[in-house]
DNA sequence: GGCTTAAAAGAAAATTATTTTCTTTTAAAA
DNA sequence: TTTTAAAAGAAAATAATTTTCTTTTAAGCC
């Protein structure tokens, strides 16, 4: 049984090909756009509707296999879930990359400040990579 | 000359009744999302367009008056450019505040780690907020 | 391994969000 | 005031996402 295969099935989803090749790319890209999405996958399966890849990432986001992250002037993506951590998108390239930089100073501190109880954090930056300058 | 009416002139944006309502609007509310904007607008200006609105907030974004802040699972919402402040959502009431949190600290770590020049940072959190608790 | 069935895929249409085009109106400079 | 480039408004076009409905299929059961 294949990683993805096995992601599905701890989360309650049917473990269709469509589902096992969404989980792949986007383990594969690290993040990817519903339009890669489709675009990668008609390749492998030139029927596909491109309903299939929203009602899937819907379900997989709703079960928390995957999340949205809402980039700035730019498409949102889409990850699998993991341990905390920001983006970094390059302002020339476009590419989007993790950082494993530590977020709960500044949680805690917004805590105090707001008086919310934070579930949690989003934290993009934008700037420009060491290959565009 | 309004407050409104400056910060167009400032951008070398033409002071329309359509700008300044819309850049009050902003102020007033601190966050506001398009379809808000035009709902609240439609009052004074029955006859207004929603391109209206599209094009002058693009314009206003494009000319560094105002920022789109992309909130998670919500709709986008706009905001007056102003010292740097982070974002914190209620997932219970939907409410938005700014919140005065010093990111210094992870923008530096996230330069080293990453070797990017980082030119603006995006900070979102989500929770409860004290009145939803 | 063949049934059964609830869930998923696919196709098409519907809805929602955003942008473009084109004509009329207007802010602002002369 | 007059002039004019830019903006507003109306309508259509495009893009993004969701819904509906029929067919197909994964997976539990014998």
């Amino acid at each position: 049984m294949t990683e993805s295969t096995l992601l599905l099935k701890e989360h309650h989803l049917k473990a269709t090909p469509q589902r096992i090749k969404i989980i792949s790319m986007i383990e594969e890209h690290g993040h990817i756009t519903i339009e890669d999405l489709y675009k990668e996958m008609l390749e492998q399966f030139p029927s596909v509707s491109l309903a299939t890849i929203y009602k899937n990432i819907n379900q997989m986001a709703q079960s928390g296999l995957i999340r949205e992250i809402k980039i700035p002037k730019a498409k949102s993506v889409f990850e699998l879930i993991k341990e905390p951590h920001l983006h970094i998108v390059c302002d020339s390239c476009g590419k989007i990359e993790d950082i494993p930089v530590e977020t709960e100073n500044i949680i805690k501190e917004a805590e105090k400040l707001s008086g919310y109880k934070i579930n949690e954090s989003f934290v993009t930056l934008r700037g420009t990579c060491p290959e565009c300058r």
